[in-house]
DNA sequence: TCGATGAATGAATGCGATTTCAGCACGTTC
DNA sequence: GAACGTGCTGAAATCGCATTCATTCATCGA
C-alpha cells in the first residue's frame, strides 16, 4: 500500500542504502544511478516515513509556539509571521494556546517540547525562576527555546522597542502641546508594560513641565480600556497612553459612551497597531510593530541560536534568510561573550485621528 | 542522558516487553509488578520516545488544521476551538496558514497528513474534483479529513446553518419596515456565498413585496467593504446584508465617510460575530456563531467519523464529550446509509445599532 | 607493473518503542 | 492423572530509515 524506501530500491535496482543516499545525500551517489533512483521514487509516489527518520536522525521537523490567546490579534499577527517562516524553512508548526495561564504554559512547553527541534514561547506569563526551570530541566538540551517580547539571562528573544515607541508616542503628544498625560498600563506583572513604564519616566524627564498620571494596571483587552476609559475621564488628563490597541479601543469606546469626545477632548494613543485599530471611528493612533516581521525573525534566531539544521532541501539560503529581517538590529551580538543573541524590533508611530491638539478647556481642568 | 525503555525495565527488574506493557497496557500486567514498574518510571523520569510509538503504531498524536488566514478573526475563533479540544484529546496540532491559496492549500494537506492522524480543512477555496483528489489519493486511508464550512460527497464536515441565519436577518430588517434590501456577497467560488444566497432568496419568497439586489460579490476583507459601500449607496436601499462582519465594517465605514447615516439612513447587518463588531460605533447587528464550539465539534467527529484512538490516557469519557458540543444537530446521521456524518452549527442574530427602522426618505429615494 | 588512494556501493546495525509468540506455573475438569 | 484453559512474562521480531563498516573497482603516481 505505502511505498517503502527498499520498494525504491528494490525497482531502482539498487540497495536500500544507496536509494537513502541517493534521495537525502545526493553526493555520496553516481550523478546517473542518483537521477535514476529519483526517478522511481518520484514514480512510486515515495514519501519518506518521518517518523523513521526522526527515530534516527533526533530531528522531527517541527517547531513549536505557544501563545497566551490566539483569538488576540496580536499573537494572531506574529503567529502567521512565525508559521510562514517555519515553512518556508521546512518546518511544520505545532501552536498551542495557553490560555492566558501561566502553568498551562510551562506545561505544554514540556509536553511539546519533546517532539519539536525548538519552541518559540510568546509573552511569556510565567516568572523568571519558572522560565530557568524549563530551559535547564524540563526541555532538552538540543531543543533551542526562545522568547518573544521578554528578556531573560541565558535565553534567546526577539523583542520589540518598547521604550522607543513609547517615547515617539511621548514626544507627539507633547508636540501637541499635550502636558499631562495619563499612562493605562497592561498587567501588574508584564515585562513588556515594565519595560514601557521605565521608556515613558525616562522619554518624560526631557521635556518641560510635562506631567504623567499612572492611572494603574489593566488587563490588555477591550473590557480592561472600558474601565480605563472612567478614570481617564476623572484624571484630569488630556491625552492617554494605553499598554496595547485593545486597552485603547476599550478607552475610546468608554469616553464615546460618556460624551468625552476624542480628540477634541482627550487624545488616544495605542500600541501594536493591531487592524481593529482602522475600523474603529476615530481611528487610533497607536505604534505600529512589524508583527509579521517579529515572527518571521523569531524563527530565523531560533534556528541560528539552537544551530538547529533547516528541515528540508528546500531551505533558503542564509543571504536569502537574512533579507527577510534586515532591518531588526542585533543586540549583544557584537559583544565577544554576550551569551544567547536577541533581536530588536524597531517600531513607529502611526497617527491616525485619535490624537489632536490639546484643548484649552481641557488644559485648564487638568492643570 | 535520556531515560529509555530498556532503563525503565533494567531498572525495575523486568523485562523492556513487561515494562511496556506496564505503561501502556496496564491490564496485563499483574498489579504489584505494574506498579512497581510505574513508580520506577516516574523516579526516572522516563518519557516515551514519541517517533518510535509512532513507528510502530503508526499514529501520531497529531492532528492538522489548514486554514486560509491565521488573521482572520473567523479563522482565528475556530483555530482556538479546534486546539483546546485537541489538547484536551490528548493530540498536539499542527496549524497552517494556507495564505488565501487553494494550491497552498492541497499542497499543506497533502504535506502535513503525512505526519499527523487526521486532518480538518476550514473554508476551503478548491475546487471539488481538487476536494476529491485529496481525499482519495493525497491523505493515506487512514487520515480522516474534515470539512469545515463546506460540504462535500464523501467526506465529513462541520457547517454553520448559512441559510438559517440569513433568513433571521431578513425577517428582522422587515419587521424594521425595510422592503428593498442589498446583499454584498463574499468572493465568487465560496461555498458559504452560494448556500447564503440561497437562503436569501428563500427567505424572501416568503415576504410581500420585499426587493433584494445583488450588490455583487466581494473580497470578504474590509477593503472590500469599502468598494461595496459605494454600490449600497448607490443602489438607494434601505438595508444591507453583508456575508461576514468584515465586509460590514467595510461598508459601515466607507457609508460614514460619504455622510450616510447609519442605521438612520441605511441599516447594516453582518455575519460570523468577530470581536470587532463590538468595538466599531455603531455596534454591528450581526448573525453570531460559536466559533469555538463549531472548532470542537470539527475535532469530535474527525475522531469519530476517522475513528481514530484518542491520543493518552487523559481523554475526557464519551459522556463529557457529548456535553461540550451539544446544542449541535446531526444531519444525516439518522438515515442509514448517509454517508459520513456531518454537523449543522445553529447560528443567532444578535441585534445592535446597525440596525433600526426603515426611514420614510430612504425608502422613498428607493421607491 | 604494483601498491596506494579514493569514489561508489551493499550488508548489516540500531534508533526506541510495541507486539507477536512461546513458555511457564497454576488451577480446573473429566 | 492426563488434558486443558488462564494469567503473566520474556525473547525476539518488527517498524522505516540513516549510517557505519567493509568491499570492490578504477585511477594515479612512482
Amino acid at each position: 500500500m505505502v511505498v517503502t524506501l527498499r520498494d525504491v530500491a528494490r525497482a531502482a535496482g539498487v540497495s536500500p542504502a544507496t536509494a537513502s543516499r541517493a534521495l537525502s545525500a545526493p553526493d555520496l551517489v553516481a550523478p546517473a544511478r542518483r537521477e535514476h533512483v529519483q526517478q522511481v521514487a518520484r514514480e512510486l509516489g515515495y514519501r519518506p516515513n518521518r517518523a523513521a527518520r526522526e527515530l534516527i536522525t533526533g530531528r522531527t521537523g517541527n517547531l513549536c509556539l505557544v501563545v497566551p490567546d490566539l483569538e488576540n490579534p496580536f499573537f494572531a499577527a506574529v503567529a502567521k509571521g512565525v508559521q510562514a517562516r517555519a515553512r518556508a524553512l521546512g518546518f511544520a508548526l505545532l501552536v498551542a494556546d495557553a490560555e492566558e495561564d501561566p502553568r498551562l504554559e510551562s506545561e505544554l512547553v514540556g509536553h511539546l517540547g519533546a517532539q519539536v527541534d525548538g519552541v518559540i514561547l510568546c509573552s511569556p506569563r510565567m516568572t523568571d525562576v519558572e522560565l530557568d526551570r524549563l530551559g535547564r530541566d524540563v526541555l532538552d538540551d538540543d531543543v533551542p527555546l526562545l522568547l518573544v517580547n521578554r528578556l531573560h539571562a541565558g535565553l534567546p528573544s526577539v523583542v520589540i522597542d518598547n521604550a522607543d515607541g513609547i517615547r515617539q508616542a511621548v514626544t507627539h503628544l507633547y508636540a501637541l502641546g499635550h502636558r499631562r498625560i495619563g499612562y493605562a498600563g497592561g498587567p501588574v506583572g508584564s515585562w513588556s508594560d515594565a519595560q514601557r513604564r521605565r521608556g515613558l519616566e525616562h522619554a518624560s524627564h526631557g521635556l518641560r513641565s510635562i506631567d504623567v498620571v499612572d492611572l494603574g494596571h489593566f488587563p490588555p483587552l477591550f473590557g480592561g480600556g472600558v474601565a480605563a476609559g472612567d478614570l481617564v475621564a476623572a484624571s484630569g488628563v488630556t491625552a492617554v497612553l494605553a499598554h496595547n490597541d485593545l486597552l485603547a479601543l476599550g478607552i475610546l469606546s468608554r469616553l464615546r459612551a460618556r460624551g468625552v469626545r476624542v480628540p477634541e477632548d482627550v487624545s488616544v494613543v495605542g500600541y501594536d497597531d493591531i487592524p481593529a485599530a482602522t475600523l474603529v471611528s476615530p481611528t487610533l493612533t497607536t505604534v505600529t510593530v512589524p508583527l509579521a516581521r517579529l515572527g518571521r525573525a523569531a524563527v530565523d534566531l531560533l534556528i541560528e541560536a539552537g544551530s538547529v539544521p533547516t528541515a528540508t532541501e528546500s531551505a533558503l539560503t542564509s543571504a536569502e534568510r537574512a533579507r527577510h529581517t534586515a532591518p531588526a538590529t542585533a543586540l549583544g551580538s557584537d559583544r565577544e561573550n554576550a551569551g544567547p543573541p536577541s533581536v530588536l524590533i524597531g517600531v513607529e508611530l502611526v497617527v491616525r485621528a485619535s490624537t489632536g491638539v490639546a484643548s484649552a478647556q481641557s488644559s485648564a481642568a487638568g492643570g
